[in-house]
DNA sequence: CTATATGCAAACACTTTGCAGGCTC
DNA sequence: GAGCCTGCAAAGTGTTTGCATATAG
């Protein structure tokens, strides 16, 4: 699954820096178009390639949301989000990590090792529009 | 998005049979699938938007975890999931729904109206073949 | 009867992959 | 230099859609 990634590239580069000052968590395919936007020359199949394996190797997280396609993240702790049914927004959750979740004894048999939580709501500014409803 | 689903059809009547017996969460396409083997012919089209539209509708309920396509459960109560990071399996968990965390105070002025909440761990049977690894 | 629902196939969006050439070490 | 990495384009998936036809009410 994931390649060694041994060797450092401007490519690799290039994505990490823009995830990195980013303040959302792109799919794979926003990331190329912001890419492009600072115009930095990556083709996307190495931005699927390069986010995908630095994930696998833990560099960066994985974030998958209701409806969404796959987010990336480059805050590795473990964390909470919020997703906002009206925009879609989605942004990071102050709540601490909920470790005793993880220690919770199951009837099936399953032994859990993490959580994920996502909250769903809606955001100040749709709030604000009267999104309510 | 949603269409009024006023009438009654075979298909609809089909799919919801095969739903409700399935012990597992199925796919639109796994769906697809089983209704074939149970001896029902429903174009998949059809029942990607019965699904979906059940699911808009709220009689039915979607479920997307992580690096997942989205799945549709029966069970419209609030409740969590256990997936097995071995397997893929996907069960049902018995923690009664944390009613608590959908009035958390957000910093971010996120009003919080639900969350959702999936157990990634081993399953009993990936547990004793050795997965944990 | 009339309008909604289905079936089919084409269209889609996102992601993965094979291969040739380029670049890191 | 050797081999990992990238770019390109083609192939996959899962899902959606347009349109003619079938059918529920």
């Amino acid at each position: 699954m994931a390649r060694t990634d041994k060797r450092k590239t401007i490519q690799k580069k290039a994505i990490q820096d823009v995830l990195v000052h980013l303040d959302y968590h792109p799919t794979a395919t926003m990331l190329s178009e912001e890419l492009q936007k600072s115009g930095h020359r990556v083709s996307r199949a190495t931005v699927f390639r390069v986010l995908s394996d630095a994930a696998d190797e833990g560099l960066i997280s994985r974030v998958q949301l209701s409806g969404e396609d796959v987010r990336y993240d480059y805050n590795t702790e473990q964390h909470y989000h919020l997703h906002c049914r009206s925009c879609g927004k989605i942004e990071d959750y102050a709540l601490p990590y909920m470790r005793e979740l993880d220690g919770i004894e199951s009837e099936s048999g399953f032994l859990i090792e993490a959580h994920r939580i996502e909250f769903v709501g809606l955001c100040r500014e749709c709030r604000s529009k009267g999104a309510e409803e």
